[in-house]
DNA sequence: GCTTGACCTCAACCATAGTTGAGGTTTTAG
DNA sequence: CTAAAACCTCAACTATGGTTGAGGTCAAGC
C-alpha cells in the first residue's frame, strides 16, 4: 500500500499529494496546512484532488531546509511571498535567499559559542556562589540591597 | 509602583514572587508555571502568599540559563529532580548538569555547522537545478521513478 | 483602620506547528 | 463495474511555554 499511484509519474508531469509528501519526507498534512498558510500552491483535478507542478517540490525542500534553520513559518512565507508560486525561483532570488538564512543560521551559532563559552567558565569557577558570574547574572542582577550572598 | 516591597530586603532572607521576577527577569506567570511544573518551590505565608529561600534564585537561574539553550522544561525537569528542591545544588551536581547541556550545547552547534557548509555549498553550485545537492536531497530522495529533473 | 499595591487561584486564551479523525469523494486497478 | 487506496474538508486535538483576566485576599504604609 501507498505505492499504488504514488510511485509512478503522474499524466502532465503532475503529482498528487501523496507523490510529494514521499519524495519531500513532509507528510501530507503538513502539506495542507502549508498551502492554507499559503507557502505553497496547487492546481486541482476535476475532482477537487491537488496536483503539484514539479519545481513545487524544490519550494518545499527551501522550506525544510529553512525549517531546519529554524526559521519560522510566517519569515518563511515573507521570503516566499516574494518569488512568484507558479516557478521556480531564480538562481539570483534563491541566492538571496540562501545567504540571508545563512547569516541567521550564523547569528545562532554565534549565540551558541557565547553560552558555550560562559557555560564553560561557569563549570571552571564553580559559579555556583554566584559572585560574579556571567552565566548566572546576565548584566543586571546581583541584587543592589541585599544583605544576600556575600560580593567578595 | 512595583517597587514598594519588592524592593527591599524580605524578612527572614524571604523573597515574595515580585521580588524573584524582578531579580530573574522571569515574569510572575512564568514562575507560577514552572511552580506547577514542579520545576521550583516556594514556601507560603499564613495568607498563602509565596516566599523564596534566597538559593532558588539559583535554581531559577539555571533555568534560564537552560532555555538559553534551548532544552526543553521536561529535560530541565529530570535533571532539577536529582538535586533538592530545598537546598542549593552542590558543586558536583552543577558540574555535572552543565557539562551534560554545554554537551547538548555542542550537538546543535554542530548541526548548525553542517547546515552551514551545505547552504554554502548551495550557493555556489546554483543548486536550484537539484541534481546532486546535499542540501535539496537530504539522503534519500531523487525520485527514482522519475521522468524528474535529469540526472545528468 | 483603611487604602492600595502586591498577591492568590483558576480557567481561558495565545502562538507555533502541525496531527488526527469523521464523514464523504475521486481515481485507479483489475 | 466495483473495490480499495488515495484523496477531500473541517473541526478538534496535541504539545510547548507561557500570558491574561476575573474575582477575591493579603500586607504595608499613612
Amino acid at each position: 500500500m501507498g505505492e499504488s499511484r504514488a510511485s509512478q509519474p503522474s499524466p502532465d508531469d503532475l503529482l498528487a499529494v501523496g507523490e510529494v509528501s514521499e519524495r519531500t519526507g513532509v507528510a501530507v498534512s503538513a502539506l495542507h496546512y502549508y498551502e492554507r498558510l499559503g507557502l505553497i500552491a496547487s492546481v486541482r483535478t476535476d475532482g477537487n484532488q491537488r496536483r503539484y507542478p514539479r519545481h513545487m517540490l524544490r519550494r518545499i525542500s527551501l522550506l525544510v531546509v529553512a525549517k531546519r534553520i529554524g526559521i519560522p513559518l510566517a519569515d518563511v512565507k515573507e521570503v516566499f511571498d516574494t518569488i512568484p508560486l507558479d516557478a521556480t525561483p531564480t538562481h539570483q532570488a534563491w541566492q538571496h535567499t540562501s545567504r540571508l538564512w545563512r547569516e541567521q543560521l550564523r547569528e545562532r551559532k554565534r549565540a551558541i559559542e557565547q553560552l558555550d563559552a560562559e557555560i564553560t567558565g561557569c563549570i571552571g569557577c564553580g559559579c555556583l556562589s554566584m559572585k560574579a558570574c556571567a552565566l548566572l547574572n546576565p548584566g543586571d542582577l546581583l541584587g543592589e540591597t541585599g544583605q544576600g550572598p556575600r560580593r567578595l
